[in-house]
DNA sequence: CAACGACGGTACGGTTGCGTCCCGACGTGT
DNA sequence: ACACGTCGGGACGCAACCGTACCGTCGTTG
């Protein structure tokens, strides 16, 4: 019989969990240097300062490698939100996707597998579960909530909603790549809350013609 | 003396027409689909049924081919808007956009190019000078004319507004990739119109509790 | 009509990365 | 204390691509 249970691996034997750390973070590094595209395996382990057969003992390939570490870096980011007002939900998120988007890393990595994933199916699948997914659920909520406090319609759409919430930071941030100030994040709290249906936190100041004076 | 005019070049020594083209055409295709990481001028012959060497003669390097042609497309293709309204010239302008990244050439390549820009200098410059500052340009002049009608309040930041207005539509179209209606668009010309500081077109629906309904 | 001269295409050496195989090293469990 | 079994590292053959040099072809110009 040779369906004996085999010794477990042990000692020397086990993966060394330094190497594992050193290969993600070579691989953040180079990622975010050349891009999913350029990407080599070789590089990789070179960065790291381990062979690259350490590499292909724990990821088979360069997508699923890329895949399992990205994933996990993307986990647990995003804080649970409920400040008890639709302005306060948004600037809290602001500041956690500000936040987020500010490291360079995630900076350069996220447009980058963003474009891949229009071309590679396994790596656009990963990124909706990773990214979209949790958007689109922290998007939901957070307009739900707002909708059942009055602050806004009941026929928003959270589909919607999302677009004008994460679209105009992530332009700034991950493709104008221009300086964000408090201000800023200030006044885009409230273009976004307006835009969404929101009273004005305060009465509009007019131009030179001013038609919210005529009532 | 050697610095007698040399004849001009005639006859089968010159530039034909039709490869060039060729290469321009097989370029934007292979950049959608490798995308500019991966891309290689071999497979660009190849493509175009052309050998290396009439790529070279053309262009001296990868990034010279890419951003000639990148620069050449991406030119006048935003209409001069002028609709007399604010939210006229958003959706005019919102068509536009839509319109052209819905060919998949150009969703495609251009996030790509994007991603790209962050780690490459000079596709960045021509990025910013193709793209960013006509956006700058057309959002500046939207709002300027908005602010003169009344339409928006005067003191209106052209730069956080261009942010707002394209931001959401490129999310979608280009990131999120979730496809696009003309109502959805009509929605969007009215959250971005309030955002920016616009009166609402109707008086605002109010949900389960309705605060300015009480009156 | 003949010479010109850049054309497009092929062939080439050099470089890089892939994925695999083999080897000595090493720490644990018997 | 020894045997075990995976570890990390280096080396290898293979494939793709780069950029260049050379070569026969072809239309125009004098």
């Amino acid at each position: 019989m040779t369906t004996e249970k085999r010794r477990a691996p042990a000692g020397a034997a086990v993966l060394r969990g330094e190497i594992t750390t050193a290969i993600r973070r070579a691989l953040m590094q180079e990622l975010a240097e050349v891009g999913y595209g350029r990407l080599s395996i070789e590089a990789v382990a070179r960065r790291a300062g381990v062979s690259k057969t350490a590499v292909y003992r724990r990821w088979s390939s360069k997508v699923e490698l890329v895949l399992e570490i990205v994933a996990a870096a993307a986990h647990g980011k995003l804080p649970v939100l409920d400040t008890g007002t639709l302005r306060g939900d948004l600037a809290l998120l602001f500041q956690a996707v500000a936040h987020a988007l500010r490291h360079p890393l995630a900076s350069q990595i996220i447009p980058d597998l963003l474009a891949e994933a229009a071309r590679n199916p396994a790596i656009d699948e990963t990124l909706r579960q990773v990214l979209h997914a949790r958007q689109q659920e922290v998007g939901g909520r957070l307009v739900t909530r707002a909708v059942q406090r009055g602050e806004l319609p009941a026929d928003t759409d959270p589909d919607a909603a999302v677009d004008l919430i994460i679209g105009p930071l992530y332009w700034r941030l991950a493709i104008a790549r221009a300086p964000i100030t408090d201000t800023y994040l200030g006044t885009l709290v409230e273009s976004v809350a307006t835009g969404l249906g929101a009273e004005p936190a305060v009465p509009r100041p007019r131009g030179a013609v001013a038609p919210s004076a005529h009532a």
